[in-house]
DNA sequence: CGGCATCCTCTTTGATACTG
DNA sequence: CAGTATCAAAGAGGATGCCG
């Protein structure tokens, strides 16, 4: 990308990060963890594959990705992101919290992977019962699997198969996301086509959080 | 800006408002409030005419900008955020924070505006004694002014001269962004060349806030 | 397979000129 | 003041090929 050509703190960020499919990489990067080529391309549907490789070095460039060579058992490349790539986190989130008043639009067409689903749990949620015993919340849609891991007042998204979940959740993205989020009611998700096995209760525990106001005003 | 197609927050955010210049537009608007077209093409140095114009249909059609014919003192269009333009600010806040990173570098050929330092200031100041009398704190570079207010715990920045400032503060854009930030301390902004009148002392009561770190993991 | 590079077409951008 | 019109250059997207 050009730059902005502007001494400004968001321009100067955009000027890194702007590029068309930068910030869904550091998406991708900070909800997977570590990711070979190819986990990336799949958790990115949609992108050329030169313009991965392009945006994978533009990245390295500005600090915000490192290549790693991955030791015998994994034998490939790993990418993962730095210290200052991380820090887009907030980044990522106020995009994501923002973009949800987007969700509500039906998904026809869109591609989804379950992945994705951490952002809005890491955003809406928060244990309430910390003290309580550790739980496992399994989420099937589409193809794949994702577990949700309560403990110790600590929430955890990974994906795959859980072992021994107390919930278990099928359905498809939309109507996941609206019961995950309190925009349905699990009646209302079930009407909407959601299977769950275990006690759908459960979920109460998490009930979305608030924040304060900003506390300064910018245009007066 | 072609959608991602994913089924995703920032997916769908970076849909409606990813296009280049966009953000830099929502920032001006957040800054400044309602502005002219001419004023959105000052704040906005190096954007060509007919993108700003299409630009502003996009963000219009999302429903990120308003435009409104202003009565008759101003008699002209004014263009503003919507609500949910608006609620783009912890967008702007996170990617202006995290772009502070990159402002160390000298902004050589750069453009500067003076009111893209309220992002700064919004994000890196608080009034410790919000009890204490208000405060006004003038800021020149370049061809331009502002002023920082402080008065109950709330701080603004308005665009033009001071009244009776307490402090006068001027010098190059990155000297002065250092000083605000507490990147530079006042003898070290003076030997940069800044100039200043009044008590720069009271710049103490402004001393930076650290916040939280997020308490959910998202790539365990 | 995993990690790209090349080639091609189509769209978007940026610069400039011009207009109601 | 608030745009539209035009055009060259850069970038995006898709297909395919290459190399360990």
């Amino acid at each position: 990308m050009r730059s902005y050509g502007q001494y400004c703190g968001v321009a100067r960020a955009l000027d890194a990060v702007g590029d068309r499919w930068n910030l869904l990489i550091v998406r991708e990067l900070l909800l997977r963890g570590p990711c070979r080529y190819t986990d990336l391309q799949h958790g990115l549907p949609g992108i050329a594959t030169n313009l991965l490789a392009e945006r994978l070095r533009d990245l390295e460039a500005v600090g915000v990705v490192s290549r790693q060579a991955a030791p015998p058992p994994v034998a490939t490349t790993l990418f993962e992101l730095t210290e200052s790539g991380r820090e887009l986190e907030p980044v990522l989130r106020a995009l994501g919290r923002w973009g949800s008043r987007f969700m509500g639009e039906s998904p026809e067409g869109d591609a989804f992977r379950v992945h994705w689903l951490a952002f809005p749990v890491a955003e809406y949620w928060v244990d309430n019962d910390p003290e309580a015993g550790p739980l496992s919340i399994a989420v099937h849609t589409g193809e794949e699997a994702a577990v949700i891991e309560a403990s110790g007042g600590q929430l955890d998204v990974r994906l795959g198969p859980a072992q021994s979940p107390d919930l278990v959740l099928s359905g498809d993205p939309q109507t996941i996301l609206g019961l995950l989020v309190g925009r349905l009611s699990p009646a209302e998700a079930r009407r909407r086509g959601l299977r769950s096995h275990g006690d759908i209760g459960l979920l109460r525990r998490f009930r979305p959080e608030h924040r304060p106001p900003a506390s300064v005003r910018l245009a007066p």
